[in-house]
DNA sequence: TAGTTAATTAGACCATCATCAAATCAAGAG
DNA sequence: CTCTTGATTTGATGATGGTCTAATTAACTA
């Protein structure tokens, strides 16, 4: 589920890094020593080999132990092979599924409404759109409503239906046409760039 | 000069870190305000607004201020820029002008050379080649030597002569034909895959 | 003008992590 | 077996950075 994420982390995290950055550099040029790459980086046998591991942990590098020393080298189609992956998914989808897109509503929902009354009206415009948006699923779809009888049935989620059906109309959760109103269509939900 | 590890590095930096890919995640598919990204990621506003400057900075996400509101976007031409740039310096190059391939070299006839002679002749082959490649470039080139004048040749830096002619024979640096001594072509130091 | 809402800044706290010195390990060489 | 050499492991240290609370700013509203 959000393995593709950790993945994801995980990459950029071992690339996050200018001496690790720099190791990769020099071994896509050639084969090298740890002792090679603590001189040719100014660094200490022990930060390099900690470098080593962690790019060696995501496959990045391989090892070739020949004696007392150690030969690393860059492994092309595991670094190619992971920034493929990571392009396809860098721009849409990667986390879709790990988050809750209505979070934020419930978040309103929670603090405006109790059971089936709405406690308040947000002056927040964006608040309030969820408290519509909510409300407006308590009434009856593809039947037109005169204004009496829409009154009605707002008020039993608040006593102000005046307002609330000006505000039902005004962000266009109902039309009004010929004194009735009426729901209006819901707008598409498609994401604008679905994955390649 | 290093600019461009730098920036690879900074783009690397801001994408090692889940709130902010699943930042991106979200303003993939859809804008979003400040307040919607901490209710969706069920993070504080502080924290988000410490991301969203991150990715700011790097040019990853534009914002649009509409009253006490902000409106934040990617900006997927930025982020594909940016990915292609990484990509061709990934594998390459991205860091040969910031090392000194000499280094490792340099590190070794400190230690192994005084002046014009050689203090003592390193054990390990890797070392001993250093040295040895120090030592060819003290002979003439193009020119047949005989066994008694390569000797006295090597003299001049270390005693053990004979030791010193047998290992660079052995090593390839000089090659022997009829009892006469030669340098040997130097191999090609291209690099085995030049940037694309 | 006072009050409210969305966002940012300031500052503290805590985890992660790059780096190094010292100790340890493993493989030859004498 | 002992000594040397290249590398790793351990543990400490200092810096970076993600997250939060509290205080502040900026814009709108009554």
């Amino acid at each position: 589920m959000s393995d593709d994420l950790s993945l994801l982390v995980s990459f950029f995290k071992a690339l996050a890094d200018e001496s690790r950055l720099r190791i990769i550099g020099v071994l896509a040029a050639r084969e090298a020593t740890g002792g090679e790459l603590a001189a040719l980086l100014d660094l200490k046998p022990p930060t390099v080999t900690h470098h080593l591991a962690k790019l060696r942990e995501l496959g990045l590098v391989a090892r070739r132990v020949e004696g007392t020393t150690h030969h690393y080298r860059l492994v092309p189609e595991r670094v190619e092979a992971l920034a493929k992956q990571v392009l396809s998914s860098e721009t849409v989808a990667a986390t879709d599924a790990t988050l809750d897109h209505d979070a934020y509503a419930v978040k309103v929902l929670r603090s405006f409404i109790d059971g089936e009354t709405i406690l308040s009206i947000p002056t927040s415009r964006r608040k309030r759109d969820v408290v519509l948006a909510w409300l407006v699923e308590r009434l009856p779809e593809g039947q037109d409503l005169p204004e009496l009888e829409l009154n009605a049935l707002i008020q039993r989620h608040h006593p102000d239906s005046a307002a609330l059906r000006r505000e039902l109309v005004c962000s266009g959760f109902l039309t009004r046409e010929r004194s009735v109103y009426r729901r209006a269509a819901k707008p598409s939900d498609d994401p604008p760039q679905p994955a390649a």
